[in-house]
DNA sequence: ATTTATTTGTATCGATCGAAACAAAATATA
DNA sequence: TATATTTTGTTTCGATCGATACAAATAAAT
């Protein structure tokens, strides 16, 4: 009945994902964003409503793509200590190589948005619950296989290891360097119950 | 031989301060600056030279005022454990009390500002830097007086504090919660060797 | 083929941005 | 008191901001 989109509704949000992922909401003008998203400004206001729409959508898209695609993925091959480490491996190894020091667009949007919208900090705050209850799951087994010191409380070690990624995620736009990233998750990891350990103190 | 100010640096500096740290560089406009610091455009623009020169001189302030007041008065008292539980007790408090959520200014700065700027970003990492060794220092003596376990790296500890820190900041703008907060800190509080310990597993 | 509904491109709205031009005001020095 | 130097207040610059008015373009439904 009508005149049909020329363009991918994906393919404008991922692009719209990367301006806000590279400099924030605020910094992030309409035009640029049309522009990246290969689209008029009219149209990006008829298909998303407005700037704050739009960054709402693609945060969430940036949310399914992003931290959800790559808990799922890690959780179906791995449990336990073996999940964290692989995830942090991750993190820090997509820290390093890239050279626009991007970070995470949901850490950024937990500090530069948050703050002063209220919606978008309860969206926000629910994605870092699920961060949280990822380590959850993961300290969990780890709990059940005996694989945790009974000193150790896995509610509070989940909210460490979110507290460590937020560190690593700001530390990397600031000073993206391996020892530092690295050292940070080190200590944690001897939360568990020591393995056949492969570092220990010395090692380097 | 020239008219003198009408108003106090650093008086003003401080009302800098506060505009930047709740809103950020990008989002503070000069407008709001010279009326917040009770001057006007062409005062501002005399007496700092520009916006981004004049946010560095707040930071700088900031950094004495805040972080390097804190460390020195709390390793004026306190030495290893003590002064890194009495660091992290502070924070968290000013966290948990802070109506605007503005969290720590270097820190929102390592974010915002560190990816887009080659000489602020040398400025903040050093900042980050400093912290990381006044933790450093703690762990040091707390190593000397036998209170760290041999498997507990000193440099790498530092980094991980350091890390928790970062996240505590980026958590109480999105999600202030001393559950969460306290949470972040207390199982990386275990790398020390156990004393009389006040709080562990099924205490709350 | 006509109607209807939506998208598209062009142009532009008023508001605000960082920054500065300019002259009046103010004070230490001569 | 006269001069030199800086600060102050008013006004305004060109650029850009988010958002939209408007009409041409497009395609499904009738």
């Amino acid at each position: 009945m009508s005149r049909p989109r020329a363009f991918d509704n994906d393919a404008v949000l991922d692009a719209a994902i990367e301006c806000f992922w590279r400099r924030g909401l605020a910094a992030t003008s309409v035009r640029d964003l049309a522009s990246q998203m290969g689209i008029n400004g009219p149209s990006l206001y008829n298909a998303f409503g407005d700037k704050r729409r739009l960054f709402a959508e693609a945060l969430e898209r940036y949310a399914q793509q992003s931290m959800r695609e790559r808990i799922t993925r890690i959780e179906a091959k791995y449990t336990g200590q073996d999940a964290i480490e692989v995830f942090f491996k991750e993190v820090i190894s997509r820290s390093l190589s890239d050279p626009d020091r991007r970070g995470c667009l949901i850490v950024n949007s937990a500090l530069e948005v948050a703050p002063h919208d209220k919606e978008l900090q309860l969206v926000i705050s629910a994605y870092l619950k699920e961060i949280e209850s990822f380590f959850g799951r993961c300290l969990g087994a780890a709990d059940r296989e005996g694989a945790l010191p009974g000193s150790v409380d896995v509610a509070d070690a989940a909210r460490l290891f979110l507290g460590i990624l937020l560190g690593i995620r700001v530390a990397s736009r600031a000073n993206p360097q391996r020892a530092l990233l690295e050292g940070m998750v080190r200590p944690a990891l001897t939360l568990f119950r020591s393995r056949n350990s492969p570092s220990k103190k010395g090692d380097r």
